[in-house]
DNA sequence: AATCATATCAACCGCTCGATG
DNA sequence: ACATCGAGCGGTTGATATGAT
């Protein structure tokens, strides 16, 4: 579309409704009001139909969107919580870009909004990173440092008391995330609160971090973002402890654990859909994020 | 105060998929 | 089996807001 048709809010073409010039662009309220109220008549669906019957110079594509994004009740609005990014970032490295589907899982949000969330916070940082967002560098660092660092802070607005009065101490919440370990079947293999903080990092990762993670919004006010040792018990059976790896290859080893080894041996792919790692991202961790978001 | 750069977000586009005839 | 059509999805764009110089 010429940026003239898209200016002024009207569309060169007639490709869906015969002879009538298709309106673009930002939306008006009365057009706003028109979709509503047709809605509320009517319902959702045949959004074809719907522009027509209600009026509007609008495809039903349009429409829907619109409906969708704006108009629905109960869209939420305003800036993503932590939780709601921690969930992103779970189940963004579960299911890749399918924003749908991970739009489902967080009420009242669109995946619109989640897409450009990604794209502006976390797309941001990768390029910062000077790394690919389907990277590996990147991948590990969203693993290791942010998530970690969002349960972290998680956990301590869930201890006061003004902020959430009534339920997940964070014991509560160490209990139920798992994020950074490795095959937790016994549920032994939790996160310990008192690991989060004060980390002992390896200086070329430490450095590497302070150097190159600059703040990203909630998630990364963070000076010294606390990584690695949480996972050396339970990733002990990651097996490759340091090795000297292919140094083209980005790694680092922390507390004697070669986080590469265990990328390698347990990770599925970010965007990658299908390869998931059920004992990262599981079903029960996804599920309490949830709860809390209701 | 003006200008420029960057961030954010609403909306559009093209493609795919599934339902239907 | 094939064609058509509507709905939905993910990628992209452009307008606007905000911050920096």
């Amino acid at each position: 579309m010429d940026a003239q048709a898209r200016k002024h809010g009207y569309a060169g073409t007639q490709s869906e409704d015969q002879g009538m010039s298709i309106r673009k662009g930002p939306w008006t309220i009365e057009e706003d009001s028109l979709l509503a109220h047709y809605i509320s008549i009517h319902g959702e669906g045949h959004w074809n139909s719907a522009a027509r019957c209600a009026g509007l110079k609008r495809t039903g594509k349009s429409c829907r969107l619109r409906w969708l994004n704006y108009l629905r009740p109960n869209v939420r609005r305003g800036n993503i919580t932590l939780k709601e990014q921690l969930l992103i970032l779970q189940l963004h490295s579960r299911w890749g870009n399918r924003w749908s589907k991970i739009a489902q899982m967080l009420p009242g949000r669109t995946d619109n909004e989640i897409k450009n969330y990604w794209r502006t916070r976390v797309q941001k940082q990768a390029k910062q990173l000077k790394c690919d967002v389907n990277s590996k560098q990147f991948r590990d660092t969203m693993r290791y440092v942010w998530i970690p660092q969002l349960i972290e802070k998680i956990g301590a607005e869930s201890e006061s008391p003004m902020d959430q009065p009534t339920i997940s101490p964070p014991t509560y919440y160490s209990s139920q995330i798992d994020i950074p370990v490795t095959a937790s079947e016994s549920g032994s293999d939790l996160i310990d609160p008192d690991f989060m903080p004060d980390i002992s990092v390896s200086s070329t990762f430490s450095d590497s971090l302070d150097a190159q993670v600059s703040p990203w919004s909630d998630l990364t006010d963070y000076q010294n973002p606390p990584c690695g040792q949480y996972y050396s018990d339970s990733m002990q059976n990651g097996s490759s402890l340091c090795p000297e790896n292919d140094s083209s290859s980005w790694s680092w080893c922390q507390d004697g654990v070669d986080m590469q080894g265990v990328e390698q041996e347990r990770y599925g792919f970010i965007g990658g859909g299908d390869s998931l790692d059920q004992s990262l991202w599981n079903e029960e961790n996804i599920w309490f994020l949830q709860q809390q978001l209701m």
